[in-house]
DNA sequence: AGCACGCCGACT
DNA sequence: GTCGGCGTGCTC
């Protein structure tokens, strides 16, 4: 009787599994995890087999191929994950298993074209279309080629069927093919005495002609290895002893030595230098928050996520390391996601310092074959961390013990433009609760939705409000190098803790009105000069987003909205005109000011390279540096300029989103924002979250050393609430005063939403599905009695236009909208579960 | 995704 | 009358 198999193909758009049989050799090799080829129509695909079962659901099941290794890709944790992963995000479970295989060994089907090998003439060029002969010149040119390299020489145009008619008339051949993994485990020679010592002594002279040259390297070859009796890379011996290749096979074939192969992995650590370190002791918050955790361990109940909320500085990451320890004390492996490594170099430094060779590090700038084996230690237990960016998530660990995600509100956990659309953080708590272990969300700014979370049970919070200034020898040195005395005092014992900075909030307005027309205030240009003079630090961030330009009356501060959909519009300087980027409106740049008639409206379209101009303007003699998209294109830029910054080779550093990220710069005692208002009238439900998050982490970059530190938010709306309470820091204020307006826009966390995106290239072609679209929804939401259930749209998206393509969404917004799409076929619309923006 | 099938306008 | 546009349905 033979076995049968399940299995999810490798082609993501693929909703829905499979059933095939066994061939005998096969039978007891494949199992639940197996990575497999399997036929598929015309084509051979690979596939991971997602479970055994006793009877196919249709009559004539084909035969899986070959088991492309002998091991199973995907652990047993990973398939219940994946499933559920397919659940939540409306993904196929085909696009889920996917992206828990490493790219190299992942394999997609594809076509080869090529020209017969003698062109019968039976069909003269006239007889061919233009495309016919564009394919036909373009496989002469270039020899067979796969459908893939095809599609990018003849871009944006469906050329296949021109092919197909091709193949018929046998002017063209084709064939199906799927490449094989493009890896490969990597070995390395090695040599090993394989006698006793005494016994290669007494061969040692009878090793070749007396005199000869092959005797000699021979002999030393010998020699070296009776002195390392250990197995030895034969790159050591060649060097420790002059010797080749030849000479070991004549010493192995004379039966003195043992030639092997040994398999060696690709790290990117490597190369990588660290200094051990060991856990410092902590402060009370500290030590609360780690029992807690750690008590989890050992809870008779699977335990609940924790939201780890502690202000930028208040020791984390230690808390992480400790938890991490305890894992590993355990013989459990530990997950951990930053945002994006090139930012948050150091801490993946103080992992792989305080884990020593047992730290595998994921991320999209490795090789292939780095990832491909980080991947197998991983799955082999060899590896007790893994810390990389949200792909992390999906390393195939077989006891996983602990998942941790740093700083969880970051936007690049959201992955928008390939399926599955998923939030890495909600992903980790997923995986966490199915594998029965503790996932630690930690962030000083968290989003509202899981605070609030937080608030009812269900996750679990513990608090960090104290900042530490974590390193005393630092704070030594800096004192010492400035000759200052520490603006701080010590607290008991170990570590010192500082206060947040004082934030000044200044009214552009009034600087106007003081004929202040420059883009620092009069109490940041004082600032500035108090920094340069004492020699320290200072920062400016400019809160801008996208190439939207900001335009507002700088009167009364108002910006201009679109009369139809209220949302403000945005500045095009290739017509100048304004755009309301929710329906299409469009005017003219006013003269006046349609709300209180004052003529000074004004688009604020401040980049950084003039902010960085104006400041030189302002102090001549201070070095600059700027830190943006632009400077930053290279690889390692980041480093070069994060470096010559933080050696102090500049005074002030310049830049925009970047700069909120997780910077320690101790000598830095000045941040200044140069305009805080810009986010905050994007028509997106998290604008004003966002902007908080985005000034509260920006405020921490200042006085994290012994010196302290101050901030100054400049601002045309110095009553919003959301400028109030960053500059107070008062997150709880803030949060209650979102509540609200979640609560009367009926936004999340009091409803759920679903948003689906539809692009064509034909503007009217976008609007009418989406129409249609919200005709299906509507009916949906009737026939299901889904009172609590409507529609936002349908509208053009935010950004109406994207890679050529004009966009179109529609909201879904009630109590479990996704539940409502599960199983329906939604044709090219992309659908996102929660998402985390709307524009 | 890739492919077949079927329907339709438009060019030999 | 065929070529090639595109929509629909299927792949164990």
């Amino acid at each position: 009787m033979p076995n049968y198999v399940e299995i999810a193909v490798n082609v993501p758009q693929i909703s829905g599994v499979f059933h095939y049989h066994l061939p005998p050799h096969l039978e007891g090799q494949v199992v639940p995890g197996s990575l497999v080829v399997a036929p598929f129509g015309q084509n051979e695909v690979q596939g991971v087999v997602v479970r055994d079962i006793a009877v196919p659901e249709v009559p004539d099941t084909r035969a899986v191929i070959s088991l492309l290794d002998p091991q199973p890709a995907l652990t047993p944790l990973q398939l219940e994950f994946a499933a559920s992963l397919a659940g939540s995000s409306l993904a196929p479970l085909s696009a889920c298993v996917a992206v828990m295989l490493p790219p190299g060994l992942s394999q997609q089907m594809d076509t080869l074209y090529s020209l017969p090998p003698e062109n019968g003439g039976l069909a003269g060029p006239s007889e061919l279309t233009n495309l016919q002969r564009r394919l036909i010149q373009l496989l002469e040119k270039r020899g067979p080629l796969r459908g893939r390299q095809i599609d990018r020489a003849v871009p944006k145009i469906s050329w296949r069927r021109s092919a197909n008619a091709l193949a018929q008339r046998g002017l063209l051949e084709k064939e199906p093919i799927l490449p094989p993994p493009s890896i490969r485990p990597k070995t390395i020679r090695t040599a090993q005495l394989a006698v006793h010592p005494a016994q290669a002594e007494a061969q040692y002279d009878e090793l070749g002609r007396a005199g000869s040259a092959a005797l000699g390297r021979r002999q030393a070859a010998l020699r070296y290895l009776m002195d390392n009796p250990d197995e030895t890379e034969v790159a050591w011996v060649y060097a420790g002893s002059g010797s080749q290749l030849a000479d070991l096979k004549y010493l192995a074939d004379q039966g003195l030595i043992r030639l092997g192969e040994t398999e060696v992995w690709r790290d990117p650590l490597d190369a990588v230098e660290f200094v051990p370190s060991s856990p410092p002791a902590l402060t009370g918050d500290q030590d609360a928050a780690l029992t807690a955790i750690l008590q989890s361990f050992d809870a008779a109940m699977p335990p609940e996520p924790f939201l780890l909320h502690g202000v930028t500085g208040s020791g984390k990451t230690e808390i992480y390391l400790q938890v991490v320890a305890e894992t590993i004390r355990r013989g459990q492996q530990a997950i951990v996601l930053v945002p994006e490594i090139a930012l948050t170099a150091q801490t993946v430094r103080r992992f792989v310092a305080r884990f020593p060779g047992q730290v595998g590090l994921v991320h999209s700038r490795l090789s292939v074959g780095e990832r491909y084996d980080t991947w197998r230690r991983a799955r082999a237990g060899l590896l007790s961390v893994i810390i990389g960016p949200r792909s992390a998530l999906f390393s195939p660990l077989p006891e996983i013990g602990v998942i941790v995600v740093d700083e969880f509100h970051d936007d690049s956990y959201y992955q928008s433009d390939m399926v599955p659309r998923y939030h890495a953080a909600r992903a980790a708590e997923d995986y966490a609760r199915i594998a029965g272990v503790p996932c630690i969300l930690g962030s000083a700014t968290p989003d509202i939705v899981t605070f609030a979370r937080s608030t009812q049970g269900g996750i679990t919070r513990l608090e960090l409000p104290a900042r530490i200034l974590a390193h005393q020898e630092a704070v030594r040195q800096t004192e010492k190098r400035l000759g200052k005395a520490s603006r701080f005092e010590p607290l008991a014992g170990e570590a010192k803790t500082a206060a947040l900075p004082e934030v000044t909030v200044v009214d552009m307005r009034r600087e106007l009105l003081e004929r202040n027309t420059s883009i620092f205030s009069l109490p940041l240009q004082n600032a500035l000069r108090t920094v340069l003079r004492r020699g320290e630090q200072g920062i400016l961030f400019l809160n801008r987003r996208g190439t939207a330009t900001y335009i507002f009356c700088r009167d009364c501060g108002h910006p201009l909205r679109c009369p139809r959909c209220d949302t403000s519009l945005t500045y095009h300087r290739s017509d100048e005109a304004l755009r309301c980027h929710h329906c299409g409106y469009q005017r003219k740049m006013p003269k006046t000011c349609p709300h209180c008639g004052g003529d000074r409206i004004r688009g604020y379209g401040t980049g950084t390279e003039r902010v960085e101009e104006e400041l030189q303007e302002l102090l001549p003699e201070a070095r600059i540096l700027r830190w943006d998209r632009g400077t930053t294109h290279k690889k390692g830029s980041h480093e070069i300029i994060l470096s010559h910054f933080a050696n102090h080779r500049a005074d002030f550093l310049v830049g925009t989103q970047m700069l909120a990220k997780g910077l320690d710069l101790p000598l830095v005692t000045l941040v200044g924002v140069v305009l805080a208002d810009v986010g905050l009238n994007l028509p997106d439900f998290r604008a004003a979250e966002r902007s908080f998050q985005l000034l509260s982490q920006v405020a921490g970059r200042a006085g994290r050393g012994p010196l302290g530190g101050s901030v100054i938010l400049q601002t045309y709306l110095p009553e919003n609430y959301v400028i109030r309470a960053a500059a107070r820091h008062d997150f709880l204020g803030f949060f209650q005063q979102e509540m609200d307006f979640r609560r009367q826009h009926r936004y999340p966390p009091y409803a759920r939403l679903v948003r689906l995106e539809f692009r064509h290239s034909w503007e009217d072609a976008a609007a009418q599905e989406a129409a249609r679209m919200a005709g299906r929804l509507a009916g949906w939401i009737q026939a299901e009695k889904r009172s609590g259930t409507d529609l936002i749209g349908p509208s053009p998206s935010f950004y109406a236009r994207l890679e050529g393509l004009y966009r179109w969404q529609i909201i879904l917004r009630g109590p479990e909208p996704a539940s409502m799409l599960l199983d329906r076929d939604l044709g090219a619309w992309r659908v996102e579960v929660d998402p985390p923006s709307l524009l």
